[in-house]
This record gives structure tokens, C-alpha cells and sequence, in this order.
DNA sequence: TCACATCATGACCGGCCGGTCATATCCCGT
DNA sequence: ACGGGATATGACCGGCCGGTCATGATGTGA
């Protein structure tokens, strides 16, 4: 019967789903590196042999299809953060400074998977394999032309200077992700309670990024 | 004769050079994971059991042999550029734009080199190994506090805005990094004709640093 | 109930490389 | 010329793990 057919597919979906996470925990855990295929699936509760039918790439398959997640996330808060009725006649500043917030509690919350991210994107983009550095490069610019919009929209109605916006959103998410990064390491050498809230970190990104570190911007001549 | 004895150590310091030299060109070239300790010593023109003779600590101790000079050239390059011989009596704004500048050319023609530690220091800084994590988090501060020192100058004489001089530092050092990476992946793909010069680089950098994105940052009230 | 397709499994293989060490070589002082 | 310490060397070992596949379990439809 059809139904058969389909209660197959949704229960090798699930399936699929579960490994997955078992690889996310285990590759933040240990790093991608270190993780072995056989760890992946007995979390997950199968045999190693069983991740290969899921999963024909085997171990690498399983890093893609995390950071393509990953990615995706991110270019959907960057969507909604800059959604018009998320900036409906709210000064730029206010909506900036949500946006980063935002975005630190977010990564912060999974900061494992993160720093995965970080960790394994490095060295993709720097891999002599073409193939894998060129897929780094794409989905770090999906990322980065889901703020060029926004950013070009903002320029033209003269709110932020008229720079190249592309550049201007590699500066932007490079200072987010230099911030989670620091934020991660000092979580560990400290206890978690004493670390800036991301409120605090996202105002201090919000000054520096928004209005410099000169104290006089000087209007121009005199 | 006691000539002798300091003879055969220069010879050693020649040798155990060489072998870093070799270290530097194949871990630049293949990743140091992907690098091995033969190609290494053959590149020296040694047996690879002679380079355990200069590095008992083997491939690691390379590296962070490698590593450690890295970070010292940083240092260096730091305090020179704020040094009272360079910075007398001209506006921030040019000895930043300088520093920056100089940034970019010392470590755009060491490339490779420059991209081995990107890499491996975020592999480091994440590591579940925590004496490793140590270790980067060691050098890593190391250049922060010599960047330090100058910020909090410059807010003394009110020259800068007063924020917490580490996190400015992090943030301008991560910046740099970014756009070196950046950098370094353009051009890649795009012959290293047509990327933006060192100057033009620095220049965005000081623009966005100092001065911010936002187009009038309005002196106060009014 | 049977025959057949689908799927799970983990023992096994092959390749890889860091590090060791027995041996050969060199170089010195005498 | 010789004895002996210092040094160079590369064959070898051991551990590791990604990926494969023969086997057996499961379940489905007739």
C-alpha cells in the first residue's frame, strides 16, 4: 500500500535526523578530527556499518550537512532581523544593535556547534582541495549577500557611509565572529557567571562598528 | 680547545634553523596535518630521525617553534609602530593607518605561512586538550598587551574613546585578521593582480575603526 | 508459511605516519 | 692511527580509523 511506502521514507528521514545529531554532539565534543565514525553511531544507536547507508560521503557527508544547517540559520536571522517589520521605522542604531544581540544569543546557546563551525571552516577555506575551499567560499557568501541587501538599503537612504557592502558585511559578521569567539574561550578559563552578557558585548560591537574609536569624528575642515 | 665547543653549537643552531625553515615551507604548503616528518627532514636534507635529535618533541615541537617566532614578529611589529619616535606628534589617525598598513605588508607576502597559523592556532584555541588551549591563549594575550599599552595611551590624552583597552585591542587585531584572511582567500581564485592593494585595504579598516559605518554620529544634542 | 527484498551489523582490511632504536658514520683528542 | 663519544639514519613498529562487505536479521506481500 502507498502508505507503506511513505511510513518507510518518514522513518529513514527520522533516522537520518537522529544521526545527525548524534554527529553534531559528538564532532563538538571531540572535533571533527578526533570524532570517529563509530562514535557517531553507536550515539545515535546503530552500527557504524548503518551510517554508511544513510550517509554515502561516510564522515565528511556528515560535516557538510551540519554546516549547511548552520548556514542556514544564520542567513535566516540575518532575513528576519532586517525584515521591514522588524525595522519599521526603527533608527538604524536600535536595529543594529538587535541584530548583533540577537545573533550572540543564538550562537552562544550552542556554542559547541559553533565553535565547530569555526574551527572547520578555517580549515576548509585554507584547504589545498580546491573542491572543499570553493565550498567554504559559498556558503560564507550566502551568508555575507544575505546582509549586502540590508546594508545597500541602508546606504541608499543615506543611514551608513556609502562603502562597498560586501566589505562592509565580511567586517561586520568578522567582528560578530571574533566576539563569539572570545566569548567562547574566556567561558572556559572562567566560570560562565562572569562573562559579559551578550547585551554588553553586542553594545560594545554597536559603538565600535557604528560610531568608531575616534573621540571627535571632526565634521570635517577646521 | 674551547673553540671547538662553540663551533659544534653554531652548528647545531644552523641545523636545528634549517629544519624550521623546512617546517615553515611544508606545513605553510600541506597543513600541518597533512604535512609528515619525512617530507619535513628530507626538506632540511636529513634522515627524519635526525630531526628528533634537534626537537624531541617532534612534529609539535615544530610547530610551536613556528608559532612562537610568529607571534614574536607581531610583538615586535606592534611596539615599533607605536614606539615615541613614530608616533611623535602625529594624529592617531595617521599612526593607526600606518600601523595597519604595515600589518598588511608584513604579513601578505609571508602568506602562507601567515595561513598555517590562522588554522592551527583556532584548531589550538578550541582544542579539548587544555594545556594546548593554554598555549594559545598565552600568545594570543601576548599580543594583545602589547597593543594594550598604546590604546590606553591614546585614551589618557583623549584621543580615543574610553571603552576596556583589551577588548578594543581583540577587536582591532580581529580585524585585521579578518581582512588578511579575506585577503588571502580572494586571491585565490582571482589573480593576485586585482585585489586591493595593502593601502587600500588598511584604508577601509581605519575608516570603519575609527570613524564607524554610521554617516552623521551627531557630536550630542543640539 | 515461504521467498524475496531490504536493511543492520561489526569484523576486517589497508593505508598512513609519528616516533624509536640498532647500526653506521663521523670527528675528535691523544 | 686508534678508541670512543657524538651524531645521522631509515627500517620498522604500533596504533588508529575510515570505509567495505559477507552475513544474518527483519519484515513484507502473496
Amino acid at each position: 500500500m502507498e502508505n507503506t511506502l511513505s511510513r518507510r521514507e518518514r522513518e529513514r528521514q527520522r533516522r537520518r535526523q537522529s544521526m545527525l545529531e548524534a554527529a553534531r554532539a559528538v564532532f563538538a565534543e571531540k572535533g571533527y578530527g578526533n570524532a570517529t565514525v563509530e562514535e557517531v553511531a553507536h550515539r545515535a544507536e546503530f552500527g557504524k556499518g548503518t551510517v554508511y547507508n544513510y550517509f554515502e560521503g561516510g564522515k565528511e557527508e556528515l560535516l557538510y550537512a551540519i554546516l549547511d544547517e548552520l548556514h542556514d540559520d544564520l542567513c535566516t536571522l540575518i532575513d528576519s532581523a532586517f525584515s521591514p517589520e522588524a525595522t519599521e521605522g526603527r533608527p538604524f542604531r536600535d536595529v543594529f544593535l538587535n541584530f548583533i544581540e540577537t545573533l550572540f544569543i543564538n550562537f552562544l546557546e550552542r556554542r559547541d556547534v559553533f565553535a565547530l563551525m569555526m574551527k572547520e571552516a578555517q580549515q576548509l577555506i585554507f584547504s589545498d582541495d580546491d573542491e572543499k575551499a570553493a565550498y567554504f567560499v559559498r556558503q560564507s557568501n550566502r551568508v555575507v549577500n544575505a546582509l549586502v541587501g540590508p546594508l545597500q538599503k541602508a546606504m541608499d537612504e543615506g543611514k551608513i557611509k556609502p562603502l562597498p557592502p560586501e566589505a562592509v558585511a565580511h567586517t561586520i559578521l568578522g567582528n560578530v565572529k571574533g566576539m563569539l569567539m572570545h566569548l567562547c574561550v574566556i567561558s572556559r578559563s572562567a566560570g560562565p557567571a562572569d562573562l559579559p552578557s551578550a547585551h554588553k558585548s553586542a553594545e560594545f560591537l554597536n559603538v565600535v562598528l557604528l560610531d568608531g574609536l575616534l573621540v571627535h569624528p571632526e565634521p570635517k575642515s577646521r
